[in-house]
DNA sequence: TCGCGGCTTTGATGTGTGTCAATATAGAGC
DNA sequence: GCTCTATATTGACACACATCAAAGCCGCGA
């Protein structure tokens, strides 16, 4: 678990991109969760849950959008966990997924413009 | 160069990953410039013309900033200006890269949060 | 036109990754 | 305990990718 606080800390130390740039160290940080985004069925996945209203997303209903076999949805869905943009949490038979919108926010701000042109 | 126009398209026309989730097309598209984000050595040549004042950076300028090899920065450049990153630009036996502004903005609306919590 | 420096392309190689089938685990209910 | 359902893990495999050396290309100056 400590992976994923030290992971996301370094998305938020890293300064924009457009204001200074990154040593290998940040940069090794913010890759690895712009690579977890860098597949189509995690994106969908993300968005899935993401948009969902309650903000809670089970299994189930993830594996029900796709043509991708259970396990392999399983697998995105520890990708996206394990560099913290989503946590999961099992009540019953169940498990929910559910975003850290804190993630996404801080790697918006990363790649964001500091309006000035 | 058509291919790049058409891939800032979808990422311009693709909705906020909190509003509706993506789907197969725009997933493939958009996932396709996070992948190009996932690797540290992009990301850190994306950071360095990004931030440059002049806004642009000579590909000699961005070698001596890592150990990697001159091909390799070349394949990494190539890559990011496929997905409509960067552009560049010959001037005399110099080849210049320049940041998408747009490109980035266009990302980072993409997985902002719509402030409501 | 000849050579040279800057950059790109090609070819080869080892490593990473998305996928599935098979197996394992965990909880609920009987 | 046993079984059924929901999810995770393992093992295997094909494919993609990051990297480098070598070769090619393109301006420029002599």
């Amino acid at each position: 678990m400590g992976a994923r606080v030290e992971l996301l800390e370094i998305v938020e130390c890293s300064p924009p991109l457009m204001r200074e740039p990154l040593d290998a160290e940040q940069a090794a940080g913010v890759a690895r969760v712009f690579k977890a985004l860098g597949d189509p069925a995690r994106l969908r996945i993300l968005s899935i849950v993401a948009s969902r209203a309650g903000g809670e997303v089970c299994v189930c209903d993830i594996t029900g959008a796709f043509e991708l076999s259970q396990p392999t949805i399983s697998h995105h869905l520890k990708v996206l966990k394990e560099v913290g943009l989503l946590t999961s949490e099992r009540r019953a038979s169940w498990v929910y997924y559910r975003l850290v919108p804190e993630a996404l926010g801080e790697l918006s701000a990363l790649i964001d413009m500091p309006a000035a042109v």
